[in-house]
This record gives C-alpha cells, sequence and structure tokens, in this order.
DNA sequence: GAACAATGCAAGTGACCGCTTACATCTGAT
DNA sequence: ATCAGATGTAAGCGGTCACTTGCATTGTTC
C-alpha cells in the first residue's frame, strides 16, 4: 500500500527491530491490540514477517516491547519545574497546555489502552506506574510548594486534587478526539479547566 | 462453563432476542469488539448460533443493535432535577455520586467504546448523542439556574464548566477501576471534585 | 575470501472465525 | 390434527491468523 522506495535492498541491519516498534506502536493504536496483525506490522515496518518473530518470540511480546518503549519516550518530558515558580494560574495554564497536547498527539495510543486495560492490567499498570506516576508526583510537589506560598488553601488532599485536574484534561481530550463535535475550542476548554480549578484551590478570602 | 438449570428444554420463543442482546452486550465488554465471538455470544445466551444470525444480519448488525438498547436503557437515569434547589454544593455531590455510580457500572462497556471509538465513529457518535448530551443540557440548565440564585459568578461558560466537571468524574472513574491503585476512596475522589468544583464556580468575594 | 549473523522468501500447519445450508424438532395458534 | 414459525443440530466453506520450518541471499568482519 504504502511505497517506500528507499532501501528494500539494503541489509544494514540497521533500525529493523526499532522500524518493528514504531510500526507496532502504530498498528497496535490503530487497529486495537487484538484486531492488529502481525503480518499488517510487518508490512508497515516494511520487514518480513519471519523477522518479527525472530526479534520478538511472539505477538505478545511484542506488545510488550512496544509498551515499554512508549513508557519510556514519554516519561518525563511535559512540566519543566523551573516554571513554577510565580503566579500558580500562568504556571497550570502552562502544565496543562504541555499535558494537552501529549494527551492528544497519544491519543490513538491512550485509548487502545484505556479500552484493554482490563484485559491486561499488567501492561495497563505497567503504563501508570512508569509514566504518569513521575509526573503525577512532580505535579504534586509543585501544588505543595504553591501553597506554601499562600496560594492554595488549607484543607485539601493535593493528590487528589491533582488527580481530578488531570482527569479533567484527560476527560477533555477523549470528549474533543471523539466523534463528539463540541461547540468550542480545545484552548477554551484547557484555560476553562485552569480556571476552575485555580479559583477551586485558591484560598477563601475573609 | 456456567450452569443454567433451567429452561434449556423449553422452546417458548421467549425473549431469545433480549438474551441474545444481554450476552452481547457482556461478551463486547469483555473481550472487545474484535475478540468477541458469535459462537461466544451465542454460547453465552444459552442460544445455538445460527439463532443469532437469524435474529441480526450479522455480527455488525448485533452490535447496532447492543448499542441502541443500552443507550435508551442508560438515558434519563441520573439527576433528577427536584433536588437542584437549595445548595449548589449538595445538590452537585449528588449528581456526582449518582453519575459516578452509573460510571462504574459500566465501565467494561465505556472502555470498549472509548477504544473503539475511532473505529466506529458512527457508533461512538450514536453513544454521545443519545446518552451523554440530554443529561448534559439538564446538567446546564440546573448551573445557569444555580447562577441565577447568585450561586455561580459571571464570566463562564457554563457548557464548557459542565464538561469539565463531568470529565473530572470520568477520567477518575477509569483512574480508579484500572489497575492503579490509589490510596483515597472514589467517595473522597467524588467529593473533592465538588469541593473544588463549587469553589470554583461560587462567585469572588469582595 | 571465508565465516557469520541478519534478513528475505516460499510454503505450510492447525486453529479459529464469520457465515451459510439443509434438515429435524418443538410449540402454540387455528 | 394441522400448520407455521421459531429454534436446534450437523456440517461445511472460504478466509485469516499466529507461528514454524527450510533454505537462499546479503552485508560485515576478520
Amino acid at each position: 500500500m504504502q511505497t517506500e522506495p528507499v532501501k528494500k535492498s539494503s541489509r544494514p541491519a540497521a533500525g529493523t527491530r526499532e522500524r518493528l516498534l514504531e510500526a507496532a506502536m502504530k498498528v497496535f493504536a490503530r487497529d486495537g491490540l487484538h484486531k492488529a496483525t502481525t503480518r499488517g506490522i510487518a508490512e508497515e515496518a516494511g520487514v518480513n514477517e519471519v523477522t518479527l518473530f525472530r526479534h520478538f518470540q511472539n505477538k505478545d511480546g511484542l506488545l510488550a516491547a512496544v509498551i515499554s518503549q512508549a513508557v519510556q519516550s514519554h516519561a518525563g518530558d511535559g512540566l519543566d519545574d523551573a516554571r513554577w515558580n510565580g503566579d500558580l494560574k500562568k504556571s497550570l495554564h502552562h502544565f496543562a497546555k504541555t499535558l494537552y497536547a501529549n494527551l492528544v498527539r497519544d491519543e490513538a495510543f491512550i485509548r487502545t489502552m484505556v479500552g484493554e486495560a482490563h484485559r491486561h492490567p499488567d501492561y495497563a499498570q505497567k503504563v501508570i506506574l512508569d509514566a504518569v506516576q513521575p509526573m503525577r508526583a512532580r505535579f504534586i510537589g509543585n501544588l505543595e510548594a504553591a501553597r506554601k506560598n499562600g496560594q492554595v488553601r488549607r484543607g485539601l488532599d493535593l493528590g487528589v486534587a491533582a488527580d481530578t485536574f488531570t482527569a479533567m484534561l484527560f476527560g477533555g481530550m477523549l470528549r474533543h478526539t471523539g466523534g463528539c463535535a463540541e461547540d468550542y475550542t480545545a484552548e477554551k476548554y484547557v484555560a476553562t479547566c485552569v480556571e476552575i480549578f485555580a479559583s477551586g484551590l485558591a484560598p477563601v478570602r475573609p
């Protein structure tokens, strides 16, 4: 289907595994874990199907490798602590825009994971532990710092609060990218999340 | 596997279609749209596979019927306007608890729909239009009423705000029911959503 | 240029899937 | 008693899938 005029006759042992991983990520996300076929993945990678089985014992091994790689590549991007100095609302907005963009970028893969989570609890847990927990911890830390600055009221569990915020963005991404045509832009949605969350955290004025 | 000592020798033409729909809902949710097999669904329903094809032309027709029925059965439950009279926070809490319980009840089906949405945009859209839009409209209406009571500040698009709230609950459900073991209860999560959202909507005190 | 490892290629295996056909059986209404 | 319609049973068809085997080819390294 896709004509890749390059290579094909070169056998440099170069990046075959990487090309397979990339293709698998794409096909798994596009077709779902079960509908995706090893033939399709190999074709997408421009590689013989047998080579796929030589690199990864079976389809499941390939999936595990894909998840491992995807998680590593995404961990750590996003929020840089340096931006969390000044105004809480501005920092939140920057964080929200970055996170939302990442969510949109990985939409297909995320949807597949959400749909398949209760059929592969081990993989789902790995994704969550390795990819979202570090970000969550840093986010909570920044909220705590903001509380010390007096920008956040007391009496709130900041761990739970942080999860409500990311859930807002996560759910909004699913809604927007889904067929559900909204009457507002993603930017407005993100801004509203920040507005409501920041006001919700703010200390009550006496 | 499942021993159903009743019936099996009775052929009362009774509820065969309904049993098939129920079984299909269950198997689709459990195994995913593609992994689910017509044989498995028929077996789950205690019905011959051929009967399945006599009632629904093909697997896709069965899926469409399942979605139709599921959407109808869920539309309209949840929030009763009568409860939206007094305190906004209390009303929100009642709404949130009801919605969250419904989300948890249909977790498997919801996950399947989320994962399959971009492969069946037509079905996804039908689900959204028929099931979530009516609830959304009523929720927005109630928020507008609360604003007239002076419980909600101006300058917020209540449609967007409503979506951020349901997204919080939606994302929280996915997180909790996923393998991700949290250190807080679902009740605390829901209460925190309400707390932050209500404070976020409240008018700023001068 | 020889040895070696990676890859391609062709073919196949057993299993399962969606779906169909042909025929027997049972039930309920007339 | 009969007849129609719904269901069951058995068998199969064409297709796809995950995965394997055997062998040829190619590039790299020494």
